[in-house]
RNA sequence: GCACCCAUAGCUCAGCUGGAUAGAGCGCUGCCCUCCGAAGGCAGAGGUCUGAGGUUCGAAUCCUCAUGGGUGCGCCA
């Protein structure tokens, strides 16, 4: 069981070898001419220039090579493109096998490996935004469509639950509520009241923010009712944080935070400096990155003896790696702190962590609002996560209950499913490192290129298949292709190498943009193929239902890959 | 000043390792429901792929420069 093009790449470089050429010129590819062919090979193209032969001929002998050719007819085009065909009848049956395999032909990783995907990167006491959306959604898919691979892929959400932030935090509670350095209960609510107030004095008041440079230090270095309360800030904090990302259906394998490296940081840096990789610079500790200054130095600790997420993320990775079997570690970051990650990947080089293990900066661009500025509410404010999930499933509610398709006391729930489809879909249709505009209107449009649509289409087929099921009509053998059904069959065809340019580019917008294709065919194909009419054969009725049923299949597969789960109805 | 990223239809975006008429969605114009969900399908208008060089039989794709945007540049994370 194996694709069409990869028997079409095999007989083709059958055909290359048998004539004497070069096999590495042999590779097949979906035409770009859907009119002429359903795939090409172009190879002919350099052959003849290489051996100074008319490219047509070289062409020529090729398709003489593969003339009997039980799955394909082969054509030789204008200065050399080799055309191929699918025979009707192996394209009817090749449908029949993607159908049958629950993996829609997809192979599993001959040798699997172990990555460690970053992806959350939430603060503690900070509200969730769009930037951990995007990480959020994308890391959770790679994380997913490795795993489907076969590969041993695990998450990590990397709390900011350290750091400056915390010791302002800490001031701020001992200035304003002194009492609960003694025990009680801090919410979520609180710290997002009070974290503003605390981060905007910490700007302006010369005092509080040495209070706060005070209270960090004292942090770090274990004073026990300090530590107390940042225990107590840090459960309300992850409480909140698992209801966000359960709702998006993100799930981690490790809550670690920065928190935990802390203990290991004065034998690593002490190491590193006796090692000479790191070294003291105007009263800083810090990792040379460069020679040529190109490349700031990464700092490990400031002149004020403080450790920043620099000596963090050494000390992250220095963890990481005692792992033996670890072999890849992806940081699903912002795009903004690629400088960050060139820092801290050199500076691990250069100071032996990372031995085999390699290690990527997986950037995303900013989310954008329509204004084409970084997404921000109505009063220029960061707009919250919740928030931003609220406004998508009112929208989505709004055009639910405007359509009246489904019963009133289901909507709630379906747009739950439909809002997350919504987001999920418009966040991995776009190639992650580029800034994309986040258009609540758009995305929650149940119309075009958006999740809503992709999970009607799925929802119709079914309906479909039940109501045949009804009248006593069930998927059967594929007997004849269909009007439609070449292009369905071909984009069924294409599901592997969408999951393999997705793990090889590090995309899932190559799942999606195949999931999207899909869905266009099928709904092609379902208009122009009708099953229950009268006058449909039984035998065209139980094709046609077995071609529908298969993209059906691939697609709810796709989606899933995606986090994203399809309703009975709509 | 240095470094990185981006530039494709009115708008939002695809375009895989360079290949035959550059594709979608939205919006716009027309069609298609006595018939399986019209949240759909079909057709049409709309592009000197920012500009200029270069490599190549062939460039939206690779290289250089320019222009216009975005981002980051040791003691926040």
């Amino acid at each position: 069981m194996t694709t069409l093009i990869d028997q079409i790449n095999a007989a083709c470089a059958d055909a290359f070898a048998a004539c004497g050429f070069d096999t590495k010129f042999a590779a097949v590819r979906e035409s770009d001419r859907p009119d002429m062919a359903d795939f090409q090979c172009n190879g002919a193209l350099p052959i003849g220039k290489m051996q100074k032969q008319n490219p047509m001929d070289v062409a020529d002998k090729i398709v003489a090579a593969m003339a009997d050719n039980p799955i394909v007819t082969v054509e030789a085009a204008r200065p050399g493109f080799l055309n191929f065909r699918v025979r009707d009848s192996a394209l009817a049956h090749h449908i029949a096998t993607i159908a049958a395999d629950p993996r829609s032909l997809a192979v599993t990783a001959a040798t699997a490996s172990k990555i460690l995907v970053d992806y959350g990167g939430p603060n503690v006491a900070k509200d969730m935004h769009v930037g951990h959306l995007r990480a959020a959604i994308i890391g959770q898919a790679l994380k997913d469509i490795l795993r489907f691979a076969g590969h041993d892929a695990d998450g990590d959400v990397h709390l900011g639950d350290w750091g400056l932030q915390m010791g302002q935090l800490i001031a701020f509670i001992e200035a304003e509520h002194p009492h609960l350095l003694d025990g009680g209960e801090i919410t979520m609510e609180d710290l997002q009241a009070w974290y503003p107030q605390a981060s905007g004095l910490s700007k302006t008041d010369d005092a509080f923010r040495e209070k706060a440079r005070a209270a960090t230090m004292a942090l770090q270095a274990g004073q026990a009712d300090y530590f107390a309360l940042w225990e107590r800030m840090r459960a309300a904090s992850v409480a909140s944080l698992k209801r966000d990302y359960d709702w998006l259906g993100v799930q981690f394998e490790y809550w670690y935070g920065e928190s935990r490296y802390q203990s290991a940081l004065d034998t690593m840096v002490a190491d590193l400096q006796s090692t000479g990789v790191a070294e003291l610079d105007d009263g800083a500790m810090i990792i040379r990155t460069s020679d040529d200054g190109k490349l700031p130095p990464l700092i490990l600790r400031n002149s004020n003896g403080a450790y920043g997420y620099g000596a963090t993320d050494v000390a992250t990775i220095q963890d990481r790696i005692q792992d033996p079997a670890l072999q890849t570690i992806l940081y699903v970051v912002d795009a903004r702190q690629s400088t960050h990650f060139k820092q801290v990947f050199k500076s691990c080089e250069r100071a032996g962590y990372l031995g085999t293990v390699s290690a990527e900066h997986i950037a995303f661009g900013t989310v954008n609002g329509t204004d084409g500025k970084p997404f921000k509410t109505r009063e220029g404010g960061t707009m919250r996560l919740t928030d931003l999930i609220a406004m998508m499933v009112d929208a989505v509610r709004a055009r639910l209950d405007d359509a009246g398709s489904i019963p009133e006391t289901d909507r709630a729930a379906v747009a739950q499913t439909v809002a997350q489809a919504a987001i999920k879909f418009g966040e991995l249709s776009h190639d992650r490192e580029k800034n994309y505009v986040f258009d609540i209107d758009q995305f929650a449009q149940f119309e075009g290129k958006t999740g809503p649509y992709l999970q009607y289409t799925c929802v119709r087929i079914q309906t479909l298949l039940d109501a045949a099921a009804q009248d006593g009509k069930t998927p059967g053998t594929i007997t004849s292709v269909g009007d439609g059904g070449r292009a369905l069959a071909l984009a069924l065809d294409a599901f592997p190498a969408a999951i393999d340019k997705s793990i090889k580019a590090r995309k899932p917008s190559h799942l999606a943009n195949h999931a999207y294709r899909i869905a266009e065919a099928a709904n092609g194909f379902y208009q122009k193929n009708r099953v229950l009419s009268a006058g449909v054969s039984a035998e065209d009725a139980a094709s046609h239902l077995a071609t529908l049923a298969a993209a059906q299949r691939q697609l709810t597969l796709a989606l899933d890959l995606m986090g994203i789960s399809v309703p009975t109805k709509m």
